[in-house]
DNA sequence: GTCAATTGATGGATTGCGTCTAAGAATACT
DNA sequence: AGTATTCTTAGACGCAATCCATCAATTGAC
């Protein structure tokens, strides 16, 4: 593929310039009160190239697990069926293996200092979402019915989210994303909340 | 209380008119190419009248789930404790009793007509989480360990919105709501792909 | 070295959402 | 009449995000 960049004018700055830039102004003023335009000044380049490197501004926090969440979307819809959802847990199992994002975990244990509670919430919630549409796909592809498919992809994403989120609480230092995962996978299986009420 | 308006201009516009206009070019045009500003003029109204009306945009579609959320959410954090969940089933039960929100059905059957697949589930996302948040403090409460609440309450949410969801897409006209739901507090006790993968 | 092609940076304009404020209009109460 | 209350409205504002035309820097071919 591509060892070095093959043509053209190479990037001046660079995405961690910004994210360090963006992550700063969030502690200092908060996240609202912090614009694109304040981000970009301090990283030194124009407000324009901040959209070259992130689609948005709370991307900044959320890109790299972005990038998991699509890879493993790719993943589950490659799948042609799972019916004892044994690829599900490889597929997630993947997609939080070695995972350690500087920026939300900041985000995520500073969130009433950055005053980001909605917004952490609003966006973890897309994230979910956008896991548990794919997964809910591959399980109606495996014959659960419609209503159970939606039901159990939400299970499924919510252990994925709830998983970062004890992770970074946790402090980020004691234990893996992957180990979280796994003991969410564990809850799962005897959901004593759940299933005890039914 | 207040049997008619004690005093003051009288309003001169009704939800009903704005949501009306709203749903009306949301249909000809599209969710994304209809502007606020549209919808008012369209309604005889200014700009400015309708945040007094709703507090955004997609709010016409969602306000009347938003109000039994905000409802329900208020029983919950009002239970001090759920060992069994009976209050939980219970408090999501009268959510969505004899619910049948005109507009946001009318959005969900013709979501792509609208150009509001991606709008929609970024907006049930957020009505989901909003739901999971109490539930899961309820379950902190009642002895469930984080995590595992996270994920329990995730499920419960899900429930709601996937049986408002299979609701407005078997048209609406058979059945309820709250046989929906009821379907998928069904499905939540044998979860078929989420148990048997353990 | 010169030139074209490619890639990135930049300024500026644009659109639209959501907030806010000051002014005015319509009603009820006294 | 006058006053308080409630609503409407125009207008301006800040900001996110998109778009475009232009400029700058690098590579490779000739």
């Amino acid at each position: 593929m591509s060892s070095a960049s093959r043509a053209g004018r190479p990037k001046a700055s660079s995405r961690e310039t910004l994210a360090e830039a963006a992550c700063e102004l969030f502690l200092e003023r908060g996240y609202d009160a912090t614009s694109v335009a304040d981000i970009t000044q301090r990283a030194g380049v124009s407000r324009s190239s901040f959209f070259n490197y992130f689609s948005s501004k709370s991307d900044v926090l959320w890109s790299g697990l972005d990038d998991r969440i699509a890879r493993a979307v790719e993943d589950l819809v490659a799948v042609p069926e799972d019916r004892d959802g044994s690829q599900v847990r490889r597929i997630l199992s993947d997609l939080v293996e070695d995972f350690a994002p500087d920026s939300l975990a900041l985000a995520m244990t500073n969130s009433s200092a950055m005053g980001l509670d909605d917004e952490l919430e609003q966006d973890a919630a897309l994230r979910q979402a956008r896991l548990a549409a794919a997964l809910a796909d591959l399980a109606r592809r495996s014959g659960v019915a419609a209503l159970t498919a939606d039901i159990a992809a939400a299970t499924w994403a919510a252990a994925v989210l709830a998983a970062v989120r004890a992770w970074a609480e946790s402090g980020a230092g004691r234990g893996s994303v992957g180990d979280r995962f796994a003991d969410a996978v564990r809850a799962i299986g005897r959901l004593p909340w759940v299933v005890s009420a039914t």
